[in-house]
DNA sequence: TGTACATCAGTGAACGCGCGTTCACTGATGTAC
DNA sequence: TGTACATCAGTGAACGCGCGTTCACTGATGTAC
């Protein structure tokens, strides 16, 4: 296999690990198929026997990165709700900080047109909400809270946190990125709004 | 001048105002500038008259909805810190969601490069987040609080207001878009999630 | 008021570029018998 | 075990396209005298 046989063998695999090496290096927008395909050590015309053309490739590319975003949600399994709902405010922050194009693309709405078909990218979507849902129900639980709108307070609390994970990547305000124990900080102050409100007098 | 004269008077903003209406119905990176010139009523390379590049247009477009969007935050005179916080996420709320595709353009890093010159944009975009900072820490002079990282304080409730205009703006969860009452409704529920914690047990 | 002239703000042709995609092809693989 | 053959997964040439940008130009404007 040294020799670089004439069939790849696992191309599809090998293009998608191109396209989010030069995901890394520049915008979703000016990655070009045929370097993708170049990238990957192949013609430029080999990719469509994977992909039916760029816009698919690019979206199984989003499609891969909601499907980590969901497997590292759910990557523990603390009794703690509240330890839950860190975790995931956690991961999410730090998943965009280290796919800073992928996390700004995997939500365009353009990758789920045309609307009204079964669509695998918003499923995941919808499932790493579910994720967070559960786990604002579990403290609502928790607290003895009935909450009217459900939807409404997950919307919130998602907010915050892809909030946070947005600016993070992209405040042109930031002269600095982050540390990873800046970033922790960051969270633990988004728990503590979300837990008691931002002008909580516990302040540290 | 009702025969198109040689002149066009006010080019420069006719262009942006042209790159503002195609900014509407496509996203940022396949305007062209051809296209721009095109609406503009004028040839493909007028623009190098009142723009350097492409880039710089784009800039320019990046630069005016940063000053619209500082404006609208301005425009109040409440008394009530709490009540101009309110305000400020509402304005710009709805900012995201009436200019969506500006929206998530202005923040993109790349705009501001190279670093370390003066960016009018990083400026204004500073204003916009100091306008944000001393409502906060009017609200911690109001209820008599000490905060020790006035910096991450704002940068959390910026995230909060941020990220539910991200989120309402491309979220592939929702299914529709909201109406103006929810997003009152959603701002409202931000505010008490800022001023108490999202599992405050005074939810309506 | 008129004229010369510099300057400004357009035009339209042209350039090079590299893209996404298609096509006929060919080498490799696997299965039926 | 061999052989025929369908199928799969590559190649490389070619296509049309429209872009961003440059250039020499020209029409319009404004100022000096």
């Amino acid at each position: 296999v040294a020799q670089a046989p004439y069939h790849h063998g696992n191309l599809r695999s090998a293009l998608l690990e191109a396209a989010r090496a030069l995901a890394l290096e520049q915008p979703i927008d000016s990655i070009m198929l045929r370097e993708v395909a170049r990238r990957a050590g192949v013609s430029h015309a080999a990719p469509y026997h994977h992909f039916a053309d760029k816009r698919a490739l690019l979206k199984a590319l989003a499609l891969e990165a909601f499907k980590e975003l969901l497997h590292l949600s759910q990557a523990q399994n603390q009794p703690d709700p509240k330890a839950r709902l860190h975790h995931i405010g956690l991961v999410y922050v730090q998943f965009a900080l280290a796919h800073p194009t992928e996390f700004g693309f995997m939500f365009r709405k353009s990758l789920c047109e045309p609307k009204g078909v079964y669509d695998e990218l918003t499923e995941v979507a919808n499932r790493c909400f579910e994720v967070l849902l559960k786990t604002v129900a579990a403290i609502n639980a928790s607290k003895g809270i009935e909450v009217q709108d459900l939807q409404a307070q997950g919307l919130v609390c998602w907010s915050a946190i892809h909030g946070l994970a947005s600016l993070l990547v992209e405040a042109p305000v930031l002269p600095e990125p982050p540390t990873p124990a800046q970033i922790e900080g960051l969270v633990y102050l988004l728990d503590r709004t979300l837990e008691s409100g931002l002008f909580a007098s516990n302040q540290r």
